[in-house]
DNA sequence: GTCATAATGAGAATCATTGTCAATTGCGGT
DNA sequence: ACCGCAATTGACAATGATTCTCATTATGAC
């Protein structure tokens, strides 16, 4: 590996507009980040999308997590200290931001345990919100 | 939840083969699964492995877990039914089940506030494994 | 043994992601 | 402000893992 050879990113309308993107927040597959940023009138090739987030996740910009549909979900690399998880409706998608009391604080005791050291952990709650659960009431 | 429509898997050759090559333990991916079959000598399908992996996946007698790369890994599950979870080396990919106490409870109880049912969790511990810190250390 | 039907295998289809390559465009040097 | 060239882009082909299709086979109940 060589940190010396420091890539120089290019500061293209592309790289601003997904930048500009991920301010919104939230994970999303590069696909949906690439829908997003058409609907704001871009024209920005979804390889491009894939190439910027691979690049911005490798220099640290962005978090990526890998979902059990095998989907890469990116989302921009916020402060530690606003750590907080998802709880996600699986047939309208809403999602909501929700707080695991002593997560952080268990998973890195579990760490600790078994010698591992930059603990990192990933939480996804799924479930049916109520409105959903009603349409379902066939 | 209806387990009343319990399904009965046949057991035929090819299950018994995976039931089988299972045994020899550790996270293969289904293709590689796949491979060890054939080199036994059996004339197993690729897609009998993936039905069957993902079959014994939902009933709880194997482990899956996706890597970085977007590949589903299994292994058989030594503490079947019950709902565990991984702590995996970023580096190496050597997993270790894991127990997080009072997280199902948690979800639950996360959920039903926000008026979710059906809850599902998707949790994933990283971290760097002892060997592979100690060998970092250049 | 018979039979309904679940399971299988071969290959096509799908989906996310990556590679190809000619055309475009930052941006350092002038 | 202008040049020039390598980094970047976009359209699309290619890849790799997984799923689907469907005709054929074989399990398990009777």
């Amino acid at each position: 590996m060589n940190d010396a050879t420091a890539p120089r990113p290019r500061m293209t309308k592309q790289r601003a507009a997904v930048l500009d993107a991920l301010d919104q927040g939230g994970f999303r597959s590069a696909q949906s980040w690439h829908d997003l940023l058409r609907h704001d009138g871009s024209n920005i090739g979804l390889a491009t999308v894939y190439r910027t987030l691979q690049a911005l996740s490798e220099s640290g910009d962005v978090d990526s997590v890998v979902t059990e549909g095998g989907e890469t979900l990116y989302r921009r690399c916020e402060t530690p200290e606003v750590h907080h998880h998802h709880l996600r409706c699986r047939v309208c998608g809403a999602a909501e931001d929700i707080d695991i009391p002593d997560l952080e604080e268990v998973s890195a005791r579990i760490g600790a345990e078994h010698g591992f050291i930059e603990l990192e952990h990933v939480v996804e709650l799924t479930g049916v919100c109520s409105s959903c659960a009603a349409k379902a009431q066939h």
